[in-house]
DNA sequence: AGCACGCCGACT
DNA sequence: GTCGGCGTGCTC
């Protein structure tokens, strides 16, 4: 690398190198002379650290210091980059903007075979095999003794095996007694790349023998085929490796092992043509092509369900190639991803990759080195592909913008959405977001002049919108129980549909059997032991289950607060709801979509083919029958209570209120017949469901926008929350307060427009989950970079606010999650 | 994060 | 007296 200094002087040989440790600063080290010419940015470099050694990021040469010794690298574990040089400002803008050690935003781009800390490895010793069979310690470090009894691991890998039982203070007392030894290993365990055998026909016969008749069936279909796995040899002819093996030794094939990539795409496609775009399509393709090489522009591409947004983004990505850009697509969830995908490869065949969570650590590996190698072009991938290692992009396309599955809640808790034009910012190029819903935000952006605003206003064959008919839930009053949310309009509706063949969608957005049981003689409400949140009853297994942790017992488990067994349930859930519509409609075919039912793989496209052929007459779910699956003979909505999500505390709830009524009502009539949506409501004045039932965007975006600006919320501030959690309620009180001291003294007497607003600390909504307490603070003020700043100075610089070890203090820049 | 150093109480 | 508990500070 020439690492030349600022001033363009002579090559000096210092690297800025991020360590993938929970640290807000880069280190500087030497590269010996041998390495000079090999080190590049974007590589690893394995560096001393401390007493250890580790894997660090190359982020480019930087000068010498000269107050500090400086260390040398050890060594470049790999010949090439594991990202692009050009990603490097993208990591530490990322880092700066979200507060998070660049080392550790690196980590979390990476696919998890590039990411090899050094890692602890514990095995037990021979003393402490004797300690474990005499049987005499304590039953928690019994417990921690048979985990290793079958080979050593990492601490992570006890983590899971212990679960609740790990404690690290055992795991120091067996070292100290040296019943356990503690190694460190580098390398990564996964591989990474995987290794195939394959065989090819090489020509001679050696000893002249002559061939069996299998032997020479395998030769004449090597001949045909060329270069062939072994595994696909044995898979039409069984037993062939033995021969293979003999056939090598006679000479007549070479048998070799060759990196192959994993798989990760599901049945093949068709191939398709690229129709004809429509005038409005062509409008919007042709505007965004027109920025294209013209550095930084961000579109905003509003279309109605079934308006051909994704022909738009097809027509845009065959572009870039053909100018030899590249092109990344984001969609909401790994569900959407098999359709985007689809269409893509029918489209562009192999020449597309796809990044996403579900894909095994191997597949991840293989699908990030075929873009790194600039093998593929084009990318689809969930919010983690907004890092994908993609060079020269054209356009940067962000499907379902709206969708707050962009924002990612752990860890670094980033909003792919706003990474993605930040992306293209950097790189001077083109953003493109869609939706049918926009997002306040995004909407907001047009309405400043920071995007530009495109439109497809009509459905494609230009099938009317469903007409939307508002049920007030007061008139039901009397009723109980499910029957209080079948209302005669809704009931009579389904009766119709039914007898006129077509199908019915109910959606109701909260799982399980009832909203929450409680206790018929004290009246308390079953919570959850670690959560402090009801529980929902699930009938499916018998039992209480806490959708925040996971936890659950059974269902007929006492009262914790009287001991009585009798529990009845309260509210609706949609195991509830297709229980009541199976007693309602006996004859019907009902079917469920939502978490519980879609856990296992194929079984959303399983139950899209039953509403395919028909098999399903009603389909009852929650906001997953909502996302961009395409049902085309659902021609009645039921919307069964529309203000579940109304009642959050949260300024974005009405927004996500309209998102999802819209979004739900456009499932109805995408066919050839017109659709019906019942929207059932205890609200029905409040403008969220008022505009979704006009389908009026506009209307609800002049009403919400109002109220932003008149709460100082986004988009007219800033928001970051400081989310303190730790085991010990009085401990987490104490530190968030102390926080929340220390915010409001830094900003006293500061009377800027730019001043940070300190809110709480509070006592989180949702006030312990999965055992831990939770306490925040929200931050908000006009400007974000001096938001920053004040985190920063207050506690990630050196000599400030350290939190004690047992506390976790979250930042969480732009926070979606306020519960 | 992980590893040192350092300072206190209960054991041979 | 020292072994081992954990609080604090540093890593180019």
């Amino acid at each position: 690398m020439h690492v030349n200094t600022k001033d363009g002087g002579p090559a000096g040989s210092c690297i800025e190198v991020a360590v993938p440790l929970p640290l807000h600063q880069t280190f500087t080290y030497k590269v010996p002379e041998p390495l000079l010419d090999a080190v590049r940015p974007g590589m690893r470099v394995r560096i001393p650290f401390g007493r250890r050694r580790l894997d660090g990021y190359v982020l480019g040469p930087c000068e010498a210091c000269n107050d500090r010794e400086i260390k040398a690298v050890l060594d470049l574990p790999d010949p090439n980059p594991v990202f692009p040089e050009e990603m490097v400002p993208f990591f530490k803008w990322v880092a700066d903007y979200y507060l998070h050690p660049v080392g550790e935003v690196i980590t979390c781009a990476l696919p998890p075979t590039l990411t090899g800390c050094d890692a602890a490895v514990f095995s037990i010793t021979e003393s402490g095999q004797e300690a474990l069979a005499s049987g005499s310690q304590a039953p928690e470090i019994q417990r921690f003794l048979e985990c290793l009894q079958n080979g050593p691991a990492t601490r992570n890998t006890l983590k899971g095996r212990l679960k609740d039982a790990f404690q690290e203070a055992i795991l120091q007392h067996l070292q100290n007694h040296r019943w356990i030894l503690k190694t460190r290993v580098l390398s990564n365990p996964y591989g990474g790349a995987k290794y195939e055998r394959y065989a090819a026909p090489a020509g001679c016969n050696k000893n002249g023998l002559p061939l069996s008749r299998k032997k020479q069936d395998i030769l004449d279909a090597l001949h045909d085929l060329g270069d062939t796995p072994v595994r696909t040899l044995n898979r039409t002819f069984p037993g062939a490796a033995r021969l293979l093996s003999s056939l090598e030794k006679q000479g007549m094939i070479r048998l070799f092992t060759r990196p192959v990539y994993r798989d990760p795409f599901g049945e093949p496609v068709a191939p398709d043509t690229p129709p004809i775009l429509t005038g409005d399509q062509n409008k919007a393709a042709h505007t965004v092509l027109s920025a294209l090489g013209r550095g930084y522009h961000a579109f905003l591409l509003a279309g109605v369900t079934g308006s051909g947004k994704t022909e738009v983004y097809l027509h845009l990505a065959a572009h870039c190639l053909q100018r030899g850009k590249s092109a990344l697509v984001l969609v909401p969830e790994i569900a959407l991803i098999s359709q985007m995908e689809k269409r893509f490869r029918a489209r562009f065949g192999d020449r597309v990759a796809i990044l996403h969570s579900g894909l095994s650590k191997g597949e991840r590996h293989d699908q990030w080195i075929r873009i790194l190698k600039g093998e593929v072009r084009l990318v689809i991938g969930a919010r983690s592909a907004v890092f994908a290692p993609l060079t020269h992009i054209g356009v940067l396309v962000v499907d379902e913008e709206h969708d707050p599955a962009y924002k990612q809640e752990k860890d670094l808790r980033y909003q792919a959405r706003d990474l993605a034009v930040l992306r293209a910012r950097l790189g001077d190029t083109v953003a493109l977001l869609g939706s049918a819903t926009p997002s306040i935000q995004s909407h907001y952006n047009v309405r400043t002049r920071k995007f530009i605003g495109l439109e497809l206003p009509s459905r494609i064959e230009a099938r009317p919108l469903p007409e939307v008919t508002v049920v007030d839930l007061k008139e039901t009053e009397h009723r109980r129980g499910a029957r209080r949310f079948l209302t005669d309009t809704l009931v009579g509706a389904m009766r119709e549909t039914l007898e006129k063949g077509e199908q019915t969608l109910l959606f109701l957005n909260r799982r399980g059997f009832a909203g929450f049981p409680v206790c018929a003689r004290c009246g308390k409400p079953v919570t959850c032991r670690h959560c402090d949140i009801s529980m929902t009853y699930h009938k499916a297994d018998h039992v209480h289950a806490c959708h925040y942790c996971g936890d659950s017992r059974p269902a007929d488990t006492p009262c914790r607060l009287c001991g009585s067994e009798r529990i009845k349930n309260l509210g609706l859930g949609t195991e509830k709801l297709e229980a009541a519509i199976k007693a309602l409609f006996p004859k019907a075919s009902v079917a469920r979509m939502d978490r519980d039912t879609t856990r296992k793989k194929g079984a959303i496209l399983n139950l899209l083919k039953g509403l395919k052929t028909g098999a399903v007459q009603i389909l009852v779910g929650t906001q997953i029958v909502a996302k961009g699956h395409d049902y085309p003979h659902i021609t009645l909505v039921g919307i069964i209570c529309a203000d579940l999500s109304l009642s959050f505390p949260d300024f974005r709830a009405s927004e996500r209120t309209f998102q999802i009524l819209a979004q739900v009502s456009g499932r109805a009539g995408r066919g050839d017949r017109p659709g019906r949506v019942i929207l059932q409501t205890f609200n029905p004045n409040h403008f969220s469901i008022t505009s979704a039932r006009d389908q009026n965007f506009k209307s609800f975006y002049d009403q919400e926008i109002r109220f932003r600006k008149s709460l100082h919320y986004p988009p007219y501030t800033h928001m970051v929350a400081l989310k303190v959690s730790g085991r010990n309620r009085e401990a987490v009180r104490k530190w968030a307060q102390a926080l929340g001291v220390a915010f409001r003294e830094a900003e006293k007497g500061i009377r800027t427009p730019e001043a940070t607003e300190v809110l709480g600390p509070i006592e989180a909504p949702l006030s312990k989950i999965a055992g831990r307490f939770r306490w925040q603070i929200l931050l908000k003020s006009r400007r974000i970079g001096t938001l920053n700043r004040r985190i920063s100075e207050l506690f990630l610089k050196g000599d400030c606010l350290k939190p004690p070890r047992d506390i976790h203090v979250a930042i969480d820049v732009d926070p979606y999650d306020l519960m």
